[in-house]
DNA sequence: ACTCAAGCTCGAATCGTTTTGGCTGCCCGC
DNA sequence: GCGGGCAGCCAAAACGATTCGAGCTTGAGT
């Protein structure tokens, strides 16, 4: 009826184990709260101990184990970042600037591949929490239950990083950019161009920064009156969904004379569409992007796009999340940074048929 | 004279601190060793026992501290990799090849960046050392001094991808490409089109998988009796460097017909040279590179290049990590991975002058 | 001479797990 | 009526660090 307990019983090998402060304590003869004295600078240690312990680490290439030391402190010195998509460099990015703000303050930093899946997401903060991370920075996954994080986290500080969290909860610390503001100005650039027929490739609503540049793109075209339900497209975030969305937007029987793409990959997706088509872009179809990479000016034609400032909100997420873990400050502040268009060669005035 | 002691007081905030097992127990009226036995079915536990204390972890969310798992059981499930640029696509998806693979056997990974830098890679390797972590994958920085990743890593299993560790140390576990021969091929090709006057750009020797791609080539080109020195360019990696070697390539007297560059972002580089210069690729120049990276079909013309099964190579390594750890296997083989030359739009035969 | 503080060192408790060995019943076969 | 195996449970010893309190010398101040 029960099962049969299974033997854990991996032969317990005697892997030459590591230098322990124990055996540093031995080779000076002194006790192991001195050693750790000496090492940590906490206590009175006399200069000719402290010469001798020295050695004995340097001889021993002792190192001391975090995992106790983590264990005692009850603060292990790691943080962590979720991002839907670590081969978007936009993410990539993020990811960057906080690892080299956290660095400097000596914490390290797990980073986790949601693929915008939050089942996924939940093993990875699962892990994060058993290994008692001081603190997370999450970009949620896109298909909702971002609520659930609380429960898995526990009492372990959030900071949110580009995306909200879901609306119906207190919002917790957050760095971004005006998502609307952005989009209503890139839009509107589009229309100073001489552009009426504007069409957007938008992610899921479900995540809030696609909502907010859907609801900047119609703010500006409503001021003009010239919004077309037909031109507003959203679906997968990915390239081939940014191709396809593109590529029936441009067959279709009235198209439009400029496309805005709701983030990166699915400006990459839309400009292989045209070039499929045989469009010409700028000339015949004009193409603008959101999130800047670092490649685009290598494309032809170079991409004109809303750049937002990645590394910098990894760093600020960084120190917003150390802020709170070291109690520097407890205010569930929100940061928003700001964005720029990057205008190159992929928007021009539409063709005067 | 011996320095006043620096209270490390940070003052004891008493945060909320988590579960632990003892209180799973106490919730139960059980003993602690019975609800670890009952949690990793290492022991008899009573079918009502099992009920009640997987109710308590519930209602308690009860996770294990893994800290002290990993102090215990001296495994920490975690692995590392290190690789010299995050940002270059190839060495991330050998990241993510090794993630996957790992993850499956229920590894977390952390990962890396030395930035080419031994320094900086040695610091990573000592915080790695200090975690007690069960193995690492290294790619060393580019600059020398692998030989003392020995001395900090003591005895943690190291499993070598991509590039060659110090050819003085016994050759260890390692997974990567014939570089020689991928070269060698890849040139033989640019031959095959009817080019005599081909250069290379290459990296900086001292690392071995540059040096090999030189042997290649040059290889290659004796063969036919057309090796000249003025076309042989070595230097820094990056896309700065690759331009930089190219446009000295390109405005010399008696330019060469074709380019070769020995990794990615030169490729890049010299691609970014060429149009500024206002050469005609392929027409005028041809231009093959190494490592393949996602986006190559999205610049015009769609780059020629030699693609490594990245993937592949950081699912190897942490194949072949994990086995050495778990001592599946002993043996320090070493696994060559086949490479792929991708015809696309970048190389044409020489304009007959 | 007495007190007190500073300088130096140490023992023991603690952090949250796993694991070993032992203790209890109980049932079974003699 | 007894030995012994099995099921179920537990106490205590690790694992490797930090930290609290206390003990022991000195030297200075009174």
């Amino acid at each position: 009826m029960s099962p049969k307990p299974v033997s854990r019983s991996t032969r317990r090998t005697r892997r030459p184990q590591h230098a322990t402060i124990r055996d540093v304590a031995r080779a000076v003869g002194a006790s192991i709260s001195t050693v750790s004295a000496a090492l940590n600078g906490t206590d009175y240690v006399s200069a000719a101990m402290r010469a001798k312990i020295e050695a004995a680490v340097q001889q021993l290439q002792y190192r001391p184990n975090d995992l106790a030391r983590g264990l005692r402190l009850r603060r292990t010195h790691t943080l962590a970042i979720v991002v839907p998509d670590l081969s978007n460099s936009f993410y990539a990015e993020i990811v960057r600037g906080m690892k080299d703000y956290t660095a400097a303050a000596n914490y390290t930093v797990l980073v986790g591949d949601s693929r915008e899946r939050w089942a996924e997401e939940k093993l990875f903060l699962e892990m994060l929490h058993r290994r008692r991370v001081d603190g997370v920075v999450r970009v949620p996954a896109g298909d909702g239950n971002a609520s659930q994080a609380a429960q898995v986290l526990g009492t372990i500080p959030v900071v949110y990083a580009d995306r909200y969290p879901e609306a119906d909860h207190p919002v917790a610390a957050w760095v971004g950019v005006d998502n609307a503001r952005a989009a209503m100005d890139a839009t509107q650039y589009l229309i100073s161009l001489g552009h009426r027929r504007i069409a957007i490739i938008s992610g899921p609503t479900t995540t809030r920064t696609a909502a907010e540049r859907l609801e900047g793109y119609q703010r500006a075209l409503r001021a003009i009156g010239s919004m077309h339900k037909e031109y507003i497209r959203n679906g997968e975030l990915d390239m081939a969904g940014g191709a396809r969305q593109a590529i029936e937007l441009l067959t279709q029987a009235k198209p439009p004379t400029a496309i805005f793409c709701a983030n990166n990959t699915m400006t990459l997706g839309a400009l292989e569409a045209i070039q499929q088509l045989g469009r010409a872009c700028p000339r015949e179809i004009s193409l603008l992007g959101f999130d800047d990479f670092a490649w685009s000016t290598l494309l032809r034609p170079r991409l004109t796009m809303v750049r937002q400032p990645a590394r910098e909100i990894g760093m600020t997420a960084g120190r917003m999340l150390i802020d709170t873990i070291e109690e520097r400050t407890r205010n569930r502040a929100t940061q928003t940074l700001p964005t720029q268009l990057m205008v190159r060669d992929s928007c021009a005035p539409p063709l005067r048929p």
